[in-house]
DNA sequence: AATGAATGAGGGTTCATTCAT
DNA sequence: CATGAATGAACCCTCATTCAT
């Protein structure tokens, strides 16, 4: 019995160990991108010894695609996290513009690292691909649907418009991270803005 | 005038010598990212010696500084370049679309090796705000401003619109990147597409 | 206690490679100069890779600097470890100049590695003088000084004098790097006529 | 004719690019050292292009060697340029001291570049031996004999003392570069005292 | 499992030298 | 003879990875 518990803490202590890897090559990768960051200094940020990251993963290359494959179980999840089903659709919409603002730090400076790497990587673009954008992507499409069934919006191909609306994100993640003054000052008009014109358009009525 | 002749052959000479270091650059950048491209290998697809590199360029850093400017030039004329000015609003905005397909293999390329870099590095982010995010946002907001005056578009803060319609184009480029099937089938339709939710909205009516 | 062991015993391991390093270092130095000795060239010499060169020093220039702080403390007290004072003055500086031939072939090569860098970088020349030059002069000073009063040597200005009788140290050892014929054959004669001159003088009586 | 001048004032030309380039090159050895001045900084300072150097030198090794043989041709006359010969031996060595202190900046930049090299290059310690070290050694001795004729100083083995006082004179070199604050502060003081050490000794009497 | 010194291939960069103009 | 761009070997140094302890 000793032997199991102390066996179970010991399970405990290394994944312990290993979040604190993650958390800090995430901060790291974020901070200085994947390439300029050290194992070194992974080691050090984590408190462990270089080698000891050799027994978590196999190579550098392998603690981003963790990081990756991390990022996918909670992204996938989040926007249906909001609790409530947000009835309104623009107040729906209007909310995931909001939470896509630099809310945690973790979050911002992770995806930031890893849409470097995609722009340069062939084999993480496909992975990024299939375990973060196609999960997003469904999901939209099934509020798009959702809603269009419910008369809230227009009759449209959801395909399209959930390409337009995350578009969207991913444009202003980048006016973000260039820390637009516009953008940045005042999110909560801009996300208002912005929520206009997706539902209104910016053509004449 | 011999002199002069083979003066000027000389400068020419020189002139192309550089475009061909960065069109050979810009082309590893994109493919395999910038730290992964060594001198060496830029060299060899440039056809010169490693050490000349170093002729036109003070580091490897400077080397996609250079790239930037370049872009910076070419971008920011481009859609005045379209030549008739286009009337129909949604023409206009359509085919500034449609041009931003991944049109010049060069260019895309250029775009993907700069942005990957420009999400780590903070100097180089600032760079290309001013040269290329910001001359595109004014050459928009005037464009905006007029349509609006002209009633071709409705009342709207312009800054923010410019905002809005840009992060499309980026989030879009990253969906050409990303490979998505959708957006790179029949980027004519996904066009139409964009423009009808741009100047309608996606809401009722 | 078998873990203090093998820990002291690393210690041990480490400081031995680290004397190796300093050790190929200065005779390389020494044999072709500090620029034209390659970091390639220390490491093999010292049987280690070159990458470990930098587990012990930051850059080439350390190693330098290393070296001169080496010396530093192994000449600060060397004059005074001549065990018994030398009552004799004559018989002081006579043995004083015996030291000073080309005796440790280490301590030479590091001398003139040194002394030739110095000539050429002001940082180290500071560095030399504070750290060998200055406890050098401090010795001899108090040396004169004391000989004085006990009246073994006449009255002078014992800081002029120290600079006369170390520039001539100075000096014949550029001549026994330069392989003068006269000093390098019968060192023992050469240090008696010079200890002669130095308390008698050239001149008349 | 005609051409007899121009080959004439050609031949000129080129004896002054020749010296502008040496005088450029012992100037930038001096500053930074051998090794450290490169073939482009001496190509600008004497305002040629780099490529020149070599029409006028085999390598940068023969510029360094061609320094040390002007040198050479100079320094071997120097002492006995001084014009009227001092018939007091004080004073004969006073001058030789004292004209020996920094004076032409050039010069002490000279040797001071050749010194460094000469510890750290076999060749050229022996190609200075012969070229600078034994005519003064030769020069002196013929002055120490010719004093000691003339019952101006003792009876003593002239090729030692001139090694003493030649090796008086490179430590001198030597505390000067090395800037020491008592040498430098007033040379004439300290040349008093050197002379009154080398006729009087620090001895009794 | 944890350590961290050792490794060495490979990186960016320099620079003496060459040679076509 | 003057030029200066081109050259590429060789430099110093970095760093992901290994492995003896």
């Amino acid at each position: 019995m000793s032997e199991g518990e102390s066996s179970s803490r010991r399970q405990k202590q290394l994944a312990e160990r290993l979040d604190k890897i993650l958390a800090a090559a995430s901060r790291l990768f974020a901070e200085k991108g994947f390439h300029r960051t050290t194992t070194k200094e992974i080691a050090e940020a984590a408190d462990v010894a270089e080698g000891t990251l050799y027994n978590y993963f196999d190579n550098k290359n392998d603690l981003l695609l963790e990081i990756i494959n991390r990022l996918g179980e909670t992204q996938g999840t989040m926007p249906a996290s909001d609790g409530t089903i947000l009835h309104d659709p623009r107040q729906f919409f209007f909310s995931m513009l909001k939470s896509r603002q630099v809310s945690s730090e973790q979050n911002t400076a992770m995806q930031q690292a890893i849409m470097s790497e995609i722009l340069v990587d062939k084999e993480l673009r496909q992975r990024y691909y299939t375990i973060l954008v196609e999960p997003i992507l469904n999901m939209l499409e099934k509020q798009l649907q959702m809603r269009i069934m419910l008369g809230q919006i227009r009759q449209q191909d959801v395909h399209l418009s959930a390409r337009f609306i995350t578009s969207l994100w991913i444009g202003l993640f980048i006016y973000q991270v260039l820390d637009d003054p516009l953008v940045n000052s005042d999110w909560n008009t801009f996300a208002q803005h912005c929520t206009s014109i997706l539902f209104d358009g910016i053509g004449q009525q």
